[in-house]
DNA sequence: CACACCGCACGTGGTACCTC
DNA sequence: GAGGTACCACGTGCGGTGTG
C-alpha cells in the first residue's frame, strides 16, 4: 500500500524547518539527532515520497536460487504444466536439483508458476423431489439417546434411537437399540417391512457406518 | 501447504568523533 | 557551538530448510 503516513508528514515538517533554521536547531525541536535530519534532508527531493522509508528487501542472498536453477524450473514446469508440487520435485530432483520440497514451492510461488487450483464449483442445491405416494421413499437416521434423557431401568444403559419417516405421508417408525451396527440396522428394516401398511420403494440413509459396512 | 526457525542483507536510529 | 561524517546496533523482510 502507498498510502502516505504520519511519519513521512513528520519528516517533512523536519526538513523544512531545518532548510530554514539549520540541523541544530531542527534536531532539538524535533527531539532528534542531528545525523537523523541530515539524513532526510539528503533524500528530500521536495516530495513526500521521497520521504518514504525503502523496501528492506534484499537485493541478493547467498542461497538465493541460481539463474540456473531457475532455467531449469521454468523449463521443466514448461513441459510438465499439470505435474503436481512432488512429481514435479522429483523430476527436478532426477536432473539434479537439490533444493528443500517448500524451497520449490515458494520459489514457483514467486515466479507464478504454482499450478492453478480450479475454485470449487458453486454448490447449486438440487430442486427438492415431492413425493407422490406412501412408501416412495422413507428416510432413516439414527441418534444416540443421551443418559439425562434415560429414566427408570433405562437408568446407565445406552441406546440407539433409529427414526424412520415416509417422505409422502410423514408417517414415522420409531425403535431404540442398544447397540449401534449393522445387526440392529437389519433388525430395523426388517420389522420397519413388518409396520409399515405399504410396500417400501426406496429407503434413503445418511450413508452412516450402520448402513454402509 | 502453512508454520517455525535460522541466516543474511538492508534501512534506520543513534553515538562518537572530527573539523571549522 | 554548529556542521559534517563514520560506524554500530537493531528491526524488518526475504531466502533457505525442516516439520507436521
Amino acid at each position: 500500500m502507498n498510502s502516505i503516513t504520519q511519519v513521512m508528514k513528520f519528516r517533512r515538517s523536519m526538513v523544512e524547518y531545518a532548510l530554514k533554521h539549520g540541523v541544530t536547531k531542527t534536531a532539538i525541536k524535533y527531539n532528534t539527532y542531528r545525523q537523523y535530519v541530515y539524513r532526510w534532508l539528503q533524500r528530500y527531493d521536495g516530495s513526500l515520497e521521497s520521504l518514504r522509508n525503502k523496501s528492506r528487501r534484499p537485493k541478493h542472498h547467498p542461497k538465493a536460487h541460481t539463474v540456473a536453477e531457475l532455467k531449469l524450473i521454468q523449463n521443466m514446469r514448461r513441459r510438465n504444466p499439470e505435474a503436481g508440487l512432488v512429481v514435479f520435485w522429483v523430476k527436478l530432483r532426477q536432473r539434479g536439483y537439490s533444493r528443500s520440497i517448500t524451497g520449490l514451492y515458494r520459489t514457483l510461488k514467486r515466479i507464478g508458476m504454482t499450478p492453478v487450483k480450479p475454485p470449487n464449483p458453486k454448490y447449486v442445491p438440487k430442486p427438492y423431489e415431492q413425493m407422490l405416494y406412501p412408501g416412495q421413499r422413507i428416510q432413516i437416521d439414527v441418534k444416540f439417546v443421551p443418559s439425562a434423557c434415560l429414566t427408570g431401568e433405562a437408568k446407565g444403559k445406552r441406546f440407539y434411537q433409529y427414526t424412520a419417516i415416509d417422505e409422502f405421508s410423514r408417517w414415522r417408525y420409531v425403535e431404540a437399540f442398544e447397540e449401534h451396527s449393522t445387526y440392529s440396522s437389519m433388525i430395523f428394516l426388517v420389522h420397519l417391512v413388518q409396520a409399515f401398511p405399504m410396500p417400501i420403494e426406496c429407503v434413503q440413509t445418511d450413508n452412516g457406518p450402520e448402513f454402509t459396512k
